[in-house]
DNA sequence: CGTGAGCGT
């Protein structure tokens, strides 16, 4: 019954003197590491989109020079390079859509880091987020539960 | 005539 009482002044003396150690049995397994999206290749930064960001670009580059470029490697759907409506020029980056992920993943390969018109190119995995995009709103008006009403 | 990281209507 003592060692009890012991004990638990070792662990009070131990709190009081040793404060940098809370609690040291506990382990968090909250971050499991690894990618924790779905779908999301090991290999892939960003997210793995048909849609490449390629930065690096020439200010006089045309995106029928970057389609071409891009083209020779896959399908292009989409190619969008960013103008500025102030000094009128590109602003040396720009969007690739590719019909096939792995299409896209092969050009980035094959074009990141290589140079077009003089300069490096910068290829990357554009993001989801588009601004000024098609806003699609689902039709509250139309969702009944209960079928009652139109 | 030069400039150069970055994520789009």
């Amino acid at each position: 019954m003592m060692s009890n009482a012991n004990a638990l002044m070792l662990l009070a003396r131990r709190a009081l003197t040793n404060i940098q150690t809370p609690v040291l049995s506990f382990r968090c397994f909250c971050s499991q590491s690894s990618s924790s999206y779905s779908s999301a290749p090991s290999s892939s930064p960003s997210a793995p989109n048909n849609k490449l960001f390629v930065a690096g670009l020439s200010w006089s580059l045309d995106e029928r020079s970057l389609k071409d470029a891009f083209s020779s490697f896959g399908e292009v759907t989409e190619v969008r390079i960013m103008y500025d409506k102030d000094s009128g020029r590109s602003r040396g980056f720009g969007f690739v859509n590719f019909t096939n992920e792995d299409d896209a993943q092969t050009a980035k390969d094959a074009m990141d880091g290589k140079a077009l018109l003089g300069r490096p190119l910068r290829i990357s995995f554009a993001l989801d987020k588009v601004r000024g995009g098609p806003v699609v709103i689902p039709r509250l008006s139309n969702i009944n539960m209960f079928g009652r009403r139109s």
